[in-house]
DNA sequence: TTTTAGTTGTTATAATTTTCACAATAGATA
DNA sequence: TATCTATTGTGAAAATTATAACAACTAAAA
């Protein structure tokens, strides 16, 4: 078995669990914790031990038998994998709430992700630069994200504009799109899209409610 | 075959889409088309026909063979399962930049999510209403959440404060919990918990840039 | 050194989800 | 009415993902 087996397919929602116990390992380190079992990282992250073993196995051995993992070695094994030891160039296009939001959170910046170019189509906004990113006209979309090498997109528009958008970005070269429109977009098959409608999650929330009250219990495992 | 089958699980993924067939149908309804196939839904949400016939069938028959599916009856079927016919009342905790964007969202509001109350720590936000809503101190969660009987809470706090958060509306008798903060959180069974963490997306899309430059061909399906 | 307790990595098994294929059906056409 | 075309609903097969079980290994204790 090849230590960075690369060519094994990764299930999605493995990933999202890796970035789960990133995201876990850090709190555990701010603690002074040096090594972790798989039971102890299941139990922090609500999943099984086998689970996480599972997990970290789709990437290769870094554990101990009869001790557990490195914390420092895990951590940096799976940032890895996950690609967030290197930074990204992020472009915003859309800079309402949700893009203020997304601009300023500083979460972002920490892990890699610089938003260098915002774009909108207010007037009023246009020539104005917030936390240090100005704010461009949506028609120089393509030029900045092929200039600026810009990897990923967000699309932080209304729905029916949302297309036309993810047009010049792709136009332009981009790698990735994270798109908030509650749309179906279409993208290049070497393009990578990601969607994160907010009312999507409640409408999840509302099937299970439903269902909740239907029967007083819940369905998920 | 009960025509309202509700003893068989819907697999989550399967709301999913949904969710988005409801998004789409909305669409083609708007063009002012009557009915509708399993194929052309298929193209327009990027699934194929068997997934769409499928997910329809999980809730009963409502099609018509060699036709399709009249798009008012299936439009009013889906979202009778996904529960969206009637509204839920929603509370907001943290009014930065993220919960102002969920709180002026019109189509939440559209969808049946009424956010009626809205809390922060910030004394300077306190007492202001916006949107029509109050936003009041957090110590009144868990008594507003009771009171006016409030079915789902929206986390969007810092993460260290957001177990304290879940804690007051569980108190309070919440439902269902869409959590932003990045952090795990601890509910108890009966209580659904959608994690919606904006930097988890990030680092999905991290994980295939990183193996497209690899290879050069993109992984997920 | 031998034993013991604890934990990994992996293989086997089970469960879930998707894909496929087609009989059954509806409506149009001749 | 008989035939033809289009499309559903579903059962069976394939693929994927999760769970369980355990041999192999580590370090510490006896």
């Amino acid at each position: 078995m090849d230590i960075n087996n690369k060519n094994k397919k990764i299930p999605e929602a493995a990933i999202r669990r890796l970035a789960i116990y990133v995201q876990v390992l850090k709190k555990l380190k701010e603690k002074g914790i040096l090594d972790v079992s798989s039971e102890m990282l299941g139990q922090s992250s609500g999943n099984s031990a086998n689970q996480v073993r599972k997990d970290i196995s789709y990437f290769g051995e870094c554990g101990i038998a009869g001790k557990g993992y490195d914390l420092n070695i895990l951590d940096l094994h799976i940032r890895r994998i996950l690609g967030i030891e290197q930074s990204w160039n992020v472009a915003l296009v859309g800079v309402g709430h949700l893009g203020m939001a997304l601009l300023s959170y500083p979460g972002f910046q920490e892990r890699g992700f610089n938003i260098i170019a915002a774009f909108d189509k207010d007037l009023l906004k246009i020539g104005k630069s917030l936390e240090g990113v100005k704010i461009e006209d949506m028609s120089r979309i393509k030029s900045v994200v092929k200039e600026k090498n810009i990897q990923i997109g967000i699309v932080a528009v209304p729905a029916p504009v949302a297309q036309n958008i993810v047009n010049s970005m792709v136009a332009g070269g981009i790698k990735a799109i994270l798109n908030f429109a509650p749309v179906v977009l279409t993208v290049p098959d070497e393009v990578k899209l990601q969607n994160a409608d907010l009312s999507l999650e409640f409408e999840i929330l509302s099937y299970f409610l439903t269902n909740l009250s239907d029967k007083g219990k819940y369905l998920d495992g």
